[in-house]
DNA sequence: TGATCATATGAGCAATCTTTCATATTTAAG
DNA sequence: CTTAAATATGAAAGATTGCTCATATGATCA
């Protein structure tokens, strides 16, 4: 992919911080490597799923507990988890009718406690 | 707030799992928190902002130099550094005409490594 | 004061997301 | 084999989001 125009937001100071801008600029990681950073934290994005990762990071559950305990419908907690799945955050496991879900990264603990560190400091 | 329907979503196998579920329940932090905890992970939800949280972990920038680093547009930067902003993710101080933005939690390049420790794991 | 640069912001559009509803699939039990 | 329980999934509605475009604001300089 090529810059899509050299002139475009070529601002006045930009010429004067080029060599701050050119600097970083070999730095950055890949951009399918930020791609994949905001796709896994939009993941964490909505409190739904936050309350699954939390509720799972206590106990293993099966798909209506969690509902229950969330008090939404089965359909929306199927439809959150596989995404946390897709996103490798929880597996399952089932037995018989029922499928168990649990965390798949042990990770996860530690991204919400990072984030909670940031909310608390008022 | 109370539950809608108590017998929503109360299946045969939530019985079974009552005591799970109520050993659950009362750990889990309050609704407000959880929700903000979401909101937070969201504003990282966005590989734009990805982006320029990366870039101004290197170096405080001003707005075209963020704009130009990206190859976007001023508006579409100075509208997520707002978002930014709101989140407390990053403070900025005016020099003259330039704004010039930084990181204002440390915890940002924390949250990050955790992200990228999930997406190595392949 | 007028012109210009840097930034901010409001409206609007297209795309995406979350939930609901209906229905399909999988498994066990009768 | 039929029925029911637990879960999954597709379509669609309603809400949210990210960007663009036009314009406003704030600051410098002639």
């Amino acid at each position: 992919m090529t810059r899509k125009a050299q002139e475009l937001d070529r601002c006045d100071c930009q010429v004067i911080h080029e060599d701050i801008v050119n600097q970083v600029l070999p730095q950055m990681p890949p951009e399918e490597t930020l791609y994949d950073l905001a796709e896994l934290f939009k993941v964490f994005g909505d409190s739904t799923r936050v309350k699954i990762l939390w509720a799972l990071d206590k106990e293993e559950m099966c798909v209506c507990d969690i509902a229950y305990l969330l008090n939404m419908t089965q359909s929306a907690i199927s439809h959150q988890l596989r995404v946390l799945k897709q996103a490798k955050l929880v597996k399952n496991r089932r037995e018989g009718k029922i499928v168990y879900y649990s965390l798949d990264d042990e990770h996860v603990r530690q991204i919400f406690e990072m984030g909670l560190c940031h909310i608390m400091e008022e």
